[in-house]
DNA sequence: AGAGTTACCTAGGAGTCCTAGGCAACTGGT
DNA sequence: ACCAGTTGCCTAGGACTCCTAGGTAACTCT
């Protein structure tokens, strides 16, 4: 990290590029939370000025959006790996694990995800590898339109809102294991799944 | 609003006080979104200078914490309303439709409620009547400890999960609406609590 | 080696939070 | 009714943020 700077008489370059940047920016989110990536603080990983940064990255939001898009990709790259081969219950529970286990091993990555991103920059994100990876594990349910779209929603809310709970301290109190609780939810969902009420 | 000024010769006072400070916070987080909420923001409402506020403000993040307080009560109000003389199913859907109407008519202070406030403020704080109301909506369905408080997290999260992904704009694809979504999630929620699965 | 491009620099404007210290406006005692 | 004390908003200014403009050093290609 950091290539050199030579401080001596002659400037050397750090390197930077966007993908390093945008690198540098998650790992630094994960550090120290998504809200305090800054492009004087990234710049300071790189012991650069912050105006040097334009060159390869039009603005913070586009800093961010960069973090947010590579964070997707990572998450339905392990969501994706997790699921393979596997259906029904165990598909379920495994995608859930490996939600859950993303947002808590990269705060930082995951708060990014939950930026609201330009449809632009949404369309060419991964955000479509998780609807059909949601949809792929409904497949075991056997569920009609519009109930696996309610379903698909009713997923994603809960496991996006227990992670999010987990993280903010909201089930500290109590002597109750919040994985513990997780790991019943998911029965829930799947009893829920299994015996989906009529309209 | 804006008590005068009197540009003229002498100053007049904005009649500043903690409270009308944290409820044009407030007012402002719904208008232009909780982050935007600045001293500087706030100060200009009241056409006063942003040093002026600190005179009954500590800091940005006391007024912040100041509006998730004041919308923490107000949603405990609320919902606490909407649950008057209800029970069982009835209980269960009054509360999630004023959870979700409150947020999507008040979106900047909801989000303020979701900030982390350091343990003595959240101790003084609505906190402890939401879980409350949530165990009293439980009570219908006659489950014992620890199921209880995992239905009460699962409640927690997918009403607070699917909020959040409403307003983050995540349920725009397709034609399903996320109102008929979210009352067959309601429906679905209640046959898993009727049900709850044995450990 | 010289020409052209790219990478990082300095300088600086506008906006943010926040502190310190000052004067005007109110309040209460006599 | 006035004077003392308190309170409320002020100006000034430091440190930090994002971002633009324009300069120069370092690399690349012919």
């Amino acid at each position: 990290m950091a290539l050199g700077k030579e401080k001596g008489y002659l400037m050397a370059r750090a390197g930077l590029t966007p993908a390093r940047i945008i690198d540098a920016a998650a790992d630094l989110a994960d550090k120290d939370g998504f809200e305090s990536v800054s492009m004087s603080a990234v710049a300071r990983l790189f012991e650069v000025k912050d105006a040097s940064l334009y060159a390869h990255v039009r603005s913070l939001h586009e800093l961010r959006s960069g973090v947010a898009v590579l964070s997707l990709a990572e998450l339905a790259d392990q969501v994706g790996a997790a699921l393979a081969g596997r259906a029904g219950r165990d598909a379920l529970i495994a995608f859930a694990n490996a939600y859950r286990s993303y947002a808590t091993s990269h705060p930082g990555r995951y708060a990014a995800t939950q930026m609201t991103l330009e449809p632009e920059v949404a369309e060419h994100s991964a955000a479509a590898r998780h609807a059909a990876m949601t949809r792929a594990i409904l497949r075991g349910y056997a569920l009609n339109e519009p109930d696996e779209t309610d379903a698909v929603r009713l997923l994603h809310a809960t496991f996006h809102g227990f992670v999010l709970l987990e993280r903010g301290g909201g089930f500290s109190r109590g002597a109750r294991s919040s994985s513990a609780s997780w790991d019943r939810v998911l029965d829930a969902l799947h009893t829920t799944l299994s015996n989906w009420p009529p309209s």
